[in-house]
DNA sequence: CAGCTTATGGTGAAATTTGG
DNA sequence: CCAAATTTCACCATAAGCTG
């Protein structure tokens, strides 16, 4: 396979490999273009990550030639080995890691040259500089930083300890792969002991810091995002068409929108303000809101990585046949996961798989039309582009500059502005439906991170598995996929997410039990028995650990944890599992070790785990009434017949929770 | 198998780039 | 020169992989 491999495998006169001005820069790639001795080594295309910025993955080397002279051959010589030699305490690392230890590196050098210009290579580095470093890293305010051209400056006046470490990591590397290098540091670093826990890194991990989006934001960009699927998208596809007319065309002067976007149907408000800008930034701004306004549906409702929808292709969804029921019901995307890639083959990560609702089914149709003109002009297949591919062409030979990656992926950073600039126009709106209807409050000022979406969705579905998506989907057909969804990519950590919070929704649970009951409110067996051991936790002082259900989350006893895992949350029921007498197990799945309860599968006005509660009668009475506008509709006579059986059924439940002589008296 | 190191994804905000 | 949008870099968080 490899007819380079006389230089490729050259080896120095240790018996090791060794580069040269014409070795490949990645030895397992030797199609990739550029050769050790060049200048700039572009690793993009090494890199599976589509959404990230080409400079991410380009090692630009002119800047350690002009600044740094004597210390280029050993950068490049450390950055090959890193790419190729294993060692056997290091594996090779990514083209993604490698670039960032040579920007980690560049800092070291900058640092050098402000505070030591006398060290003019490794070889004239000492220990007292390293620590002078790291001890400069620890502890420098803003007047003391070295500045770099370009972008982030200091604000603060230390660093934590993984910071310092990972600062440190490129030296520690000159160190550990010291036989490699033409010019190897005189010495060791702290003799050898370089570490991250000297540094005090990697102390016990924290909690998850990551806070849910508060319910007023979410709700907000929900109802905003859906208004914009379902009601804007055709003005903004026109606005689209309009100004491909006008470049088309070829006029000078813009001659004014045709295109008037009406009233909002379903709240009456002017959704677009009226602002004297330019054609093309209104248009864009449109086209960048819906967008946004899908993107925001898949991440809320698929639990993606902002990430992983940024590397989505435009052919990633579709309808795959049910293996149990043999129907096209359910809608797939599938992807690449950037955690727990697992191998592989090729270095290429398996792509994973989301069951996903109906609404971000047309999410992804939405946006794979809106922007199929922009995947043919820049020639790119990924879902979602970035704003920059919204804009006119130059000419038919000459690409937009701006993007220095081909085919204007939507980076992870663009999402965040993308969502936030959203958000403002979601927050602009509720202002004006507020006008007219007094129940509707404004949204709070608040700052979005993407990456809040997957969290606040863990909380979601802990919350209410048999739950109603801004009370426009379905019962059944969301709980289920959004549920199956998650499942569906159990390698994640998703499902642990979910699970803590599902524990945490638990003690909320066991505590409105408990106050239901003792208002007279009587519970059956399944759930006395519970209620009966839950009292008993509270009483063995574990109250601190329980009371604390807010936000950093409780540290939970082993015992508070396994009875809270038996009572499940839900708005038409709880369920205090037991897996003897579940009904929505089978006897095979009864005796599997671990059995819990299948959502889909419950039946919770028969079951004797399930407790209906107070709290639950106005589900099931929207249930009946539900039924009972059927009925009007209902032809034949097995039909009627069956909707009077459901209707006897949800009203044996409601009086049961109630009243009668079940309830509170 | 816990505790550590290593590898890599994510976020905030200033600086730069670009079209006009 | 202006405004918009991205890139850049510092900083932060967490998963994967070793090792004893």
């Amino acid at each position: 396979m490899n007819a380079h491999a006389g230089h490729i495998r050259a080896q120095d006169e240790r018996g090791q490999r060794s580069p040269h001005g014409e070795s490949p820069i990645l030895l397992r790639r030797p199609d990739l273009k550029g050769r050790f001795g060049a200048m700039v080594w572009d690793l993009t295309e090494t890199d599976h990550h589509s959404g990230r910025v080409e400079s991410i993955c380009r090692i630009d080397w002119n800047d350690v030639a002009a600044n740094h002279p004597g210390w280029l051959a050993t950068c490049k010589e450390l950055c090959w080995h890193r790419l190729n030699t294993p060692l056997a305490t290091q594996k090779t690392i990514g083209s993604y890691h490698a670039s960032r230890e040579q920007l980690r590196m560049k800092r070291f050098l900058r640092w050098l040259d402000v505070k030591h210009p006398d060290v003019a290579g490794p070889l004239d580095l000492r220990q007292r500089h390293v620590h002078e470093y790291r001890v400069w890293l620890e502890n420098h305010g803003p007047e003391d930083a070295v500045n770099a051209s370009g972008a982030n400056v200091r604000t603060g006046s230390s660093c934590s300890p993984q910071t310092v470490w990972s600062y440190l990591l490129p030296i520690k590397a000159l160190d550990v792969f010291r036989e490699r290098l033409s010019s190897p540091l005189p010495f060791s670093p702290y003799d050898g002991n370089l570490t991250a826990k000297m540094l005090g890194a990697g102390e016990t991990s924290e909690e998850n810091t990551t806070e849910p989006l508060p319910d007023e934001v979410i709700a907000t960009l929900i109802d905003c995002a859906r208004r914009y699927i379902e009601h804007y998208a055709p003005t903004v596809l026109a606005m689209r068409e309009e100004m491909h007319a006008f470049w088309d065309d070829g006029r000078a002067d813009f001659p004014g929108w045709k295109t008037k976007p009406g009233p909002c149907p379903e709240t009456g408000i002017t959704w677009m303000p009226d602002r004297k800008k330019a054609a093309h930034h209104l248009y864009r701004e449109e086209l960048g809101h819906l967008v946004a306004a899908c993107l925001i549906v898949i991440l809320y409702l698929s639990g993606m990585r902002p990430g992983e929808a940024s590397n989505l292709d435009s052919d990633c969804l579709d309808r795959p046949v049910d293996r149990a029921t043999g129907l096209r019901d359910r809608w797939r995307i599938s992807g690449i996961p950037l955690k727990k890639r697992g191998k592989g083959k090729e270095g290429k990560p398996p792509p994973v798989e989301w069951v996903v609702p109906d609404i971000v089914a047309q999410a992804v149709q939405m946006l794979q039309k809106l922007l199929a003109p922009y995947r043919a002009m820049h020639g790119s297949d990924l879902l979602m582009l970035s704003k920059d591919a919204l804009r006119k062409p130059k000419s038919r030979d000459r690409k937009l500059q701006r993007s220095s990656k081909t085919g204007y992926p939507l980076s992870v950073t663009s999402i965040g502005s993308l969502v936030n600039l959203f958000y403002e126009r979601a927050r602009w709106q509720r202002d004006a439906i507020a006008q007219t209807d007094p129940s509707v409050n404004q949204a709070p000022d608040y700052h979005i991170k993407p990456s809040q979406f997957r969290r606040t969705l863990a909380r979601f579905i802990a919350r209410q598995p048999f739950g109603i998506i801004a009370g426009r989907l379905q019962y059944h057909h969301v709980s289920t996929a959004v549920f199956e969804g998650y499942a569906g990519s159990i390698s994640d950590t998703f499902a642990l997410d979910v699970e803590d919070e599902r524990i945490l929704a638990g003690i909320d649970i066991l505590e409105e039990m408990r106050s239901d009951a003792r208002a007279g409110w009587r519970a059956g067996p399944g759930a006395s028995r519970v209620l009966a051991e839950w009292e008993n936790v509270r009483e063995v002082g574990l109250a601190s650990a329980v009371v604390d259900t807010s936000s950093k989350g409780a540290v939970l006893d082993n015992s508070v944890r396994k009875l809270v895992q038996t009572v499940h949350v839900g708005s038409l029921s709880y369920c205090v599992f037991n897996v003897s007498n579940a009904l929505c197990l089978t006897e095979q799945e009864k005796s599997s070790p671990g059995a819990s309860p299948a959502i889909s599968m419950c039946s919770p006005d028969k079951c004797a785990n399930s407790v209906i509660a107070p709290c639950h009668v106005p589900k099931w009475q929207g249930l009946l009434d539900e039924v009972r506008r059927l009925t009007g509709t209902a032809r034949s006579g097995p039909q009627k017949q069956s909707l009077r059986t459901a209707a006897e059924r949800y009203e044996g439940v409601i009086a049961k929770a109630q009243g009668g002589g079940n309830g509170k008296d």
